[in-house]
RNA sequence: GCCGAAGUGGCGGAAUAGGUAGACGCGUCGGUCUCAAAAACCGAUGAGGUAAUGCUCGUGCCGGUUCGAUUCCGGCCUUCGGUACCA
């Protein structure tokens, strides 16, 4: 029988579904398995060949772990909120959940195609209303709560409420917007909007006016992940900083506990070190310099207490309340000036302009707390409002952008730090500053002579000692912000009373999004939202018209699945006891500074209120590679717009010009010259200079590079054209074979031929030469089992440490030696079944069937290890002498150390090449060598 | 600039704890079968040298530790990813 793959897949893919054999229900008499991918967007243009590597990699291991006696959770879903369905909704009027529907339905379909055993009862999809009551429900306890530094945690803000009754702010430490201080008395005396305004500093979730990431070709604001180098990375239009009224969800409370929960989990160190410089710790201290002829004062925050004697001037960041405040009347206009331009320029320009220094001089001068010195302050725009208190003193000696602006404005450059052993020299020869912290105090008073660290700690104790400031921990890390001015997202379950936002009764949830007939902003800018009809509560209040951003729905869909069909709770305590947390996640690196910490911070919350049961949401995180398309090119003349010259023609780079073409008309780098005449209209009259081949035939040879998979480079591999070619399996089995997982890697559709070679191969040692299918149930021989145990260790080995790869090419060299000892027999045939099935299933869940079992091959055991069948008794060493000339000696493994010295000091081959030096030691690694040191 | 990862045949990659570098696969070459082709199977395949070999060189470059280094250490180079006036 030859292997049918087209009708084995799709007889077992019905059998599955028909048996709901993936369905998984709490079981307390087994261990539980988590293995989550990350759902996808679904994108209008279906999957290619790089999006299934991370779920056929998860798939192979809850199969994996099935087989080991796991109770397995592996679902899936979709993030089906999303931007481009709200653009075409915009373009065409089709309602952007009509979209989704249809996008979703054909996704589906790809992955069923390639055999997933997901239990597809627990989808979720991030814009059912069943599913969203749950995000917006979890909004609501964000605004209900407040983050307690002391007990570090989230609390209830009713008991902040009790607490401003009985004391106002006294001995609060709470994260907040901006620190307040009131009594008790002064609480009470505030009006119930007054309060709702205070309050609103303090909540998880918040209204608040904050600067913003702008897009006006969107229309609508953007969190700081979804903006790389001033563009939106969905569209790549420009973004500008803008000050608007928006809800964020305070995230930077829990910067530390970001931070910290990143030893406790197994996450590759990159992605944890991209999370901590996202965080952005850095320890210092914040203090007060006074204004020279007032009584005002300016904070900053610095990291280099130690410098302070070098001091030579202080920066502003344009923005800073401060700035015109202080401006002396005749630099008032100047500043004015100065401050007008800054605000106007786009986040671009202000990038690509880095590295020119602009600034202005404020007129007015801070006093230095230590010697007096009159310092002059200025404003800068590479001061930044954003960051600590959005002012800095300047120490130009010990900072590159201090130094590049003080060298702009010539002002004076006072080292404090020295080289360890060098004198100070004359800064007015420096090229660049030394911003190193390895070095000695100089010119710095009581800080001269001790290390910059000592330094450091030295002068925040003076400063703390003095009451002008005190040690301080700053986070890069920002507030999320929560609305966007979309139509295509979750609505607020928030109404406004007052001017004031207060959330819906939950009872009311899910607040269903209405449909509305046009998907843009309105004409005076405000959400499409605005444009509902009857947009307002029972009382006629008006409804908040922003809705969440796409994180909102992806930061807690792994918990749903856990219960997905709960209408009273977000999921119950009984199956997030039993489920826990995720135990393995695979999915981009792309979410590292997104997705990844939005859900920890979700998490933990959750956590806090007592919801969730672990603290962090994803125990091991597995990160893929990209799958990069091979581009193949056509080199055409320059002189001759029709004229197409052979990839190794002698001179062709010197007047010809790449050009991209498909690769679907290219094999083995030939070029199928009339599918490329007929491909494009302008190549119909294409003329080629073409190379010989081996046989002297006229071929047209192209060149290739690796690029990012993309329908505009023609580089695009789709997963479903190689099913119907060579099946599922193979496509499961070589997408594994690639590489390491998570490595990048070119996509190189001709390596295929191998595992489907190899399936072949595997599908033929259950045959006989008439095609009928002949297991033997002879006894199996040493060396077979041999053969079988080691596979089973060395897939044991590396299906744990995720390397599939290197399991695939076991599995060849074993279905090699099996088939060259000729062996069918059952004892050795049926477990290798089991065996293959995490990567194979369709052509396992065949054969097991025709071994006459009635049962799944999904319900079996894996087969046992016996260290026994692969235990030699004897061992062949390489003995070599000073690691040079060598011979082989068969040992038994149990012979000790000495005797194993004995017998080679007695070896013919050793009183032949020693001669008459001496042996001075032999170096015995068990199993591997044995090393004679002569001299 | 800073942080991270990686550099091994024609190609993808292996070497899991410092121990025979190049497993496995693709491609290429040669062969068997066939009227022929496909499929399948067998053999060769890092470079150089040799009649032949357990010979010489060889894991980005330079150096170090070691009997022995793709692996560990120091210094560079290149590529990719992240991030960027974060004080």
């Amino acid at each position: 029988m030859e292997y049918n793959f087209e009708e084995i897949e799709k007889k077992w893919q019905q059998y599955w579904r028909e048996h709901n054999t993936y369905k998984v229900e709490i079981n307390n008499a087994k261990p539980k398995y988590y293995v989550l991918d990350m759902f996808p967007y679904p994108s209008g243009a279906g999957l290619h060949v790089g999006h299934p590597l991370g779920y056929i990699a998860s798939d192979i291991f809850a199969r994996y772990k099935r087989l080991k006696g796991f109770n397995v959770l592996h679902p899936m879903g979709y993030d089906a909120y999303g931007l481009p369905a709200e653009q075409y909704a915009i373009q065409t009027g089709t309602h952007p959940a009509v979209t989704t529907e249809k996008n979703i339905n054909r996704y589906r379909e790809q992955m069923d195609k390639i055999g997933f055993s997901y239990d597809w009862n627990r989808e979720v999809r991030t814009s059912n209303p069943e599913y969203y009551k749950w995000t917006q429900w979890t909004f609501i306890q964000l605004f209900k709560s407040y983050y307690d530094n002391t007990l570090k945690k989230a609390a209830p803000i009713d008991g902040l409420v009790r607490k401003f009754e009985e004391s106002g702010t006294e001995g609060l430490d709470a994260a907040c917007g901006k620190p307040l201080t009131f009594s008790a008395s002064e609480w009470k005396a505030m009006n119930e909007k007054e309060q709702q305004e205070i309050l609103m500093n303090y909540r998880l979730a918040y209204l608040a006016d904050t600067m913003v990431n702008w897009c006006p070709e969107l229309g609508t604001v953007l969190a700081n992940d979804e903006v790389q180098e001033g563009l939106s990375v969905r569209g790549g239009f420009p973004v500008v900083r803008k000050s608007m009224r928006q809800w964020s969800l305070r995230i930077t409370a829990y910067a530390e506990r970001l931070l910290e929960g990143l030893e406790t989990i197994e996450w590759s160190d990159s992605i944890k070190d991209v999370q901590r410089n996202w965080i952005g710790k850095s320890m210092g201290a914040s203090m007060f310099f006074k204004i020279d002829g007032s009584d005002r004062e300016m904070e900053i925050f610095t990291t280099r207490a130690d410098t302070l004697f070098g001091v030579t001037f202080m920066v502003l960041a344009p923005e800073h309340e401060m700035a015109l405040e202080i401006a002396s009347a005749e630099q008032r206009k100047a500043v004015e000036e100065y401050v007008t331009w800054a605000k106007n320029r786009s986040e671009r320009e202000r990038m690509s302009e880095v590295k020119k220094v602009s600034g202005v001089f404020t007129g007015a001068y801070a006093v230095n707390p230590f010697n007096g010195t009159k310092i002059p302050i200025w404003i800068s725009d590479y001061v930044l409002m954003g960051y600590g208190t959005g002012a800095i003193m300047a120490v130009p000696a010990h900072d590159s952008r201090d130094f590049a602006f003080a060298r702009h404005f010539s002002l004076p450059i006072i080292q404090v730090v020295a080289k360890q052993g060098e004198a100070p020299s004359d800064t007015s020869s420096w090229a660049e500053s030394f911003d190193a912290k390895d070095g000695v105090m100089v010119n710095s008073d009581f800080l001269t002579g001790l290390s910059v660290k000592e330094a450091i700690e030295r002068m925040i104790a003076e400063i703390e000692k003095r009451g002008i400031g005190k040690g301080k921990t700053n986070y890069r890390l920002r507030d999320a912000i929560f609305s966007r001015q979309r139509y295509w997202g979750e609505p607020f379950p928030i109404y406004y009373k007052d001017d004031m936002p207060y959330p819906l009764d939950e009872s009311l949830l899910p607040l269903k999004l209405p449909n509305i007939d046009q998907y843009k902003p309105t004409e005076t800018g405000e959400p499409p939202l605005a444009r509902a009809k009857n947009w307002v509560t029972v009382d006629g209040n008006p409804l908040e018209t922003n809705t969440m951003p796409g994180f909102a729905g992806s930061s807690g869909y792994y918990l749903r699945y856990m219960d997905p069909h709960n209408d009273n709770a977000y999921f119950s305590k009984e199956a997030n006891g039993y489920w826990q947390q995720v135990d393995l996640y695979i999915g981009g690196a792309e979410h590292a500074t997104g997705h990844l910490i939005y859900s920890r911070f979700w998490n933990k919350f959750l956590y806090d209120i007592g919801l969730a049961c672990k603290d962090e949401p994803f125990k091991k995180l597995v990160n893929q590679g990209m799958i990069q398309g091979r581009t193949s090119f056509v080199y055409r003349s320059r002189n001759d717009k029709n004229l197409f010259v052979s990839k190794n023609i002698e001179g062709r780079s010197a007047d010809t010009d790449p050009i991209r073409v498909d690769i679907n008309m290219v094999h083995n780098d030939i070029l199928d010259v009339d599918e490329f005449k007929q491909w494009r209209d302008d190549f119909k009259d294409a003329r080629f200079v073409f190379e010989k081949d081996k046989d002297g035939n006229d071929v047209y040879v192209c060149g290739w590079e690796v690029e990012k998979m993309s329908k505009s480079k023609y580089n695009v591999q789709n997963p479903d054209d190689l099913v119907v070619k060579y099946g599922a399996d193979t496509l499961r089995l070589y997408e594994m074979f690639l590489g390491p997982l998570e490595q990048s890697k070119p996509w190189d559709t001709q390596g295929i031929e191998g595992s489907f070679r190899f399936l072949k191969k595997f599908w033929k040692m259950y045959f006989d030469k008439n095609g009928d299918f002949a297991v033997s149930d002879e006894k199996a021989t040493k060396e077979e089992l041999k053969v079988l145990h080691t596979l089973i260790k060395k897939e044991e080995e590396d299906i744990e440490r995720i390397s599939f790869n290197t399991v695939v090419s076991a599995f060849m060299i074993c279905v090699n030696d099996l088939t060259t000892m000729r062996c069918n027999k059952r004892e050795i045939l049926e477990p290798l079944v089991i065996m293959i099935s995490p990567y194979a299933p369709h052509i396992a869940e065949e054969l097991w069937h025709l071994f006459g079992h009635e049962d799944s091959v999904v319900s079996q055991q894996f087969p046992k290890f016996n260290a026994d069948f692969i235990g030699d008794s004897s061992f062949v060493y390489p003995v070599s002498f000073n690691g040079k000339r060598r011979f082989d000696m068969e040992l038994p493994l149990d012979m000790s150390t000495a005797d194993i010295e004995k017998a080679v000091k007695e070896a013919p081959e050793t009183k032949k090449w020693v001669g008459e030096l001496n042996i001075k030691k032999i170096i015995i690694v068990p199993k591997k060598i044995i090393n004679v040191v002569v001299g």
